[in-house]
RNA sequence: GGGCCCGUAGCUCAGCCAGGAUAGAGCGCCGGCCUCCUAAGCCGGUGGUCGGGGGUUCAAAUCCCCCCGGGCCCGCCA
């Protein structure tokens, strides 16, 4: 382990037993100064000590007297405006540094020392439509979450909730039902993308849908009423103009006017639903084939995105293999069933009143809001068909025990907050407490169109697949404009690279917390973004490594690193361990992003004014090429944590 | 009607959860830097009632209350 990491993990030990905090906690106490005179590290000892202000030397001493013991010895301590500052001395701590990198040693997240077993859904996009730009911020966080996670030292599974027993499958279904072709072969003939094509099927009959049965309230409504159904019907039908273009119109026709003969298309929806849930065939071989169709085309962006799972799970094989059911069962004999408007369900305010409510660690938990008041959690259909939430429970409870998990992490998106909350509250009142307690919603807000919310039933969506397009057009533009006569195929190669790091730093880069109107000059200036910029200052680095050609570890003149610069960028690449470790912790990617885009700042500008090539002393010369490969070791590890690929030239 | 999230420089955001050390970046705008390690870069300048008002505290962008603006959620949809 580098010294800072050694001194972070042993401070986080020290300050856990002083003054008798969780290590984790202590573990995020320590932080970087505000102002680099104070320190390279800092831990805010004033709060603690006002409790005891007496033993203020001793705790120093002691602490000292620790990190000595692990044979770091070139280390500052003192107390001033109630920090605790801890300054390496430079010269020592590059020594020690290099001397591990030349035996090998890279800069990794430091490893957590209770691994877990972490689940991490995600994406989980109903297999009816393409992924758009609001599943790419699902998916750029997923993964970018497991990736962190594993890199702690966490044993990760990436799972994929395939939807497909809803009703949106089954509009879909009906859909293609009405083109009378199995959806492989109309995504053949039209020779688009399959989920493309899937997504084009699902908004025309759904839109269609929407309207006949908008045209049958509209007879027998009142005057007041009926202007407003009319002004909803021309929305309707101008949306369907809009899906008319481009397409075949024998199939848009085939849709439109099967959905119009239907006599009652709520009918025929809910049947193919119940069909379905019951296996019955043709319909089990139907949906299943439009959701497979979408997930062909899933899978191709996600390879593109370089993202993998472990598992895809289908939401009817839960139902099928009777585990919705069992659960339906163990609710009906739970003291917290009722029988809720003729059906049963689950009577989540009890639930509150008695498990959560008078229990201080349920209550932190759940994090219940002030005025919570929400209905019974209703678990089936009159027509005995299961709800989503209550697959979803089945669900979690699957994921628990398929994998062993200490966690699940469900990243899904925050206008599901309620029903996810009703999810870890009905899990507590069927006694799966360990359950309750370890699933993580993990809530982002919505990526938004300029103006309105992206929509899948109306086919109004800007996809992954045409921004991934689009930037690499734009990528491929600037890496020709720099390497003329390059091979085409490393252009294309690099190009696409820079779309996918593009993409998903921008869906990262920002807290999961705020909205993200999307605008695609925002995300594809590749000037402005800063993935690029990243790919770019670790090319730089690499090239001048490749220019050096090699470094004479027997000749490195470690007083070097008293510059203030290269001192400067020492330290910083160091905390890298400490931040990635941190990221993993409060599953916070943007904070690494962060960090990353402040040490490429670093190096940049250090590398404008100081060469490394042209120096003539060859010990200062070998000490900056060290410098440069320690800054780009962390910039590539980083850069793979957000799932963007290092570049060496571009 | 109730609840949740967001509001920091012209724009996009960090800092807020775990209150303290002179509020930070990027973009934009203005001015400079390529016979020299990749100019997707660098240097300098410009720019802030931290949405508003109270309160707690030695100390508030950060915690509490109220208000304003925007988004989301309150289905036998997902």
């Amino acid at each position: 382990m580098d010294p800072v990491s050694l001194v972070i993990s042993e401070g986080a030990e020290y300050f856990s037993e002083v003054f008798n905090l969780g290590v984790e906690e202590a573990f995020r106490l320590i932080q970087p100064p505000p102002r680099e005179e104070y320190g390279d590290l800092s831990f805010p000892l004033l709060r603690f000590l006002r409790r005891s202000p007496a033993n203020q030397q001793a705790v120093v001493e002691a602490f000292r007297g620790r990190i000595w013991e692990k044979g770091i010895k070139f280390i500052d301590i003192e107390v001033t405006g109630g920090f605790l500052n801890i300054r390496f001395e430079e010269t020592a701590l590059a020594k020690y540094v290099f001397g591990l990198m030349i035996n090998g040693w890279k800069p990794e997240p430091i490893r957590s020392r209770e691994p877990r077993i972490v689940v991490v859904e995600h994406t989980s996009a109903n297999p009816v439509h393409p992924l758009h730009m609001g599943h790419a911020r699902n998916t750029s966080l997923g993964d970018t979450l497991a990736r962190l996670l594993a890199a702690r030292g966490h044993r990760v599974n990436r799972r994929f909730y395939v939807d497909d027993v809803g009703r949106q499958a089954a509009v879909a279904a009906l859909g293609f039902r009405l083109l009378s072709s199995r959806p492989k072969e109309v995504a053949a003939r039209v020779g688009r993308k399959p989920d493309h094509v899937v997504g084009w099927v699902y908004a025309v009959t759904h839109t269609a849908l929407d309207a006949v049965i908008l045209k049958s309230k509209l007879g027998e409504a009142g005057d007041d009423e009926r202007t407003m159904l009319v002004r909803e019907l021309d929305k309707l039908l101008s949306t369907l103009a809009r899906l008319k273009e481009g397409w075949p119109s024998d199939l848009y026709e085939a849709i439109v006017s099967g959905v119009g003969s239907l006599t009652d298309p709520e009918a025929e929806v809910s049947s193919i639903m119940k069909r379905y849930e019951e296996g019955l065939e043709p319909e089990r071989s139907l949906v299943r084939e439009v959701a497979g169709t979408a997930l062909d085309g899933f899978r191709e962006t996600l390879s593109r995105m370089g993202v993998d799972f472990d598992a895809w799970d289908w939401e009817s094989d839960l139902v099928w293999s009777g585990l919705v059911a069992k659960v339906i069962e163990e609710a009906r004999r739970s003291p917290y069933h009722i029988i809720y408007k003729g059906t049963s369900a689950l009577d989540i305010p009890r639930i509150v009143e008695e498990l959560v409510k008078p229990n201080p660690e349920y209550r932190a938990a759940f994090k219940l809001p002030r005025g919570f008041e929400v209905p019974p959690l209703v678990l089936v259909r009159s027509d005995g068909t299961t709800l989503y939430t209550t697959r979803d429970i089945a669900y979690s409870i699957y994921k628990f025990r398929e994998t062993g998990a200490d966690r699940v992490v469900n990243v899904i998106g925050a206008d599901q907050r309620l029903p996810q909350l009703q999810i870890r509250l009905a899990l507590l009142g069927l006694g799966y407490t360990r359950e309750a307690l370890n699933m993580i919603h993990y809530d982002y807000e919505i990526v938004r169109l300029p103006g309105r919310a992206m929509s899948g039933r109306r086919g109004e969506y800007v996809t992954l697949d045409e921004v991934l397009d689009e930037a690499r057009q734009r990528a491929r533009v600037e890496v020709e404009k720099r390497n003329p006569g390059a091979d085409p195929g490393w252009i294309e190669e690099t190009a696409e690279k820079i779309a996918v790091g593009a993409v998903r730093f921008a869906m990262v880069q920002t807290s999961a917390s705020k909205p993200i109107v999307f605008n695609v000059d925002k995300v594809l200036d590749l000037k402005e973004n800063t993935a690029p910029y990243l790919q770019y200052t670790h090319a730089r680095a690499h090239s001048i490594l490749e220019k050096l050609g090699g470094i004479d570890y027997h000749n490195i003149d470690y007083t070097s690193a008293s510059h203030p610069d290269r001192r400067r960028l020492l330290i910083t690449s160091l905390r890298y361990p400490y931040t990635a470790a941190k990221a993993a912790d409060d599953m916070a990617p943007e904070d690494l992003a962060t960090y990353l885009l402040r040490l490429a700042d670093m190096f940049n500008s250090w590398y404008q004014k100081d060469s490394v090539v042209r120096d003539p002393s060859p010990g200062a010369r070998n000490f900056k090429a060290m410098l440069v490969r320690l800054v780009r070791d962390v910039l590539a590890s980083g850069l793979r944590l957000l799932g963007v690929e290092p570049l060496k030239r571009m």
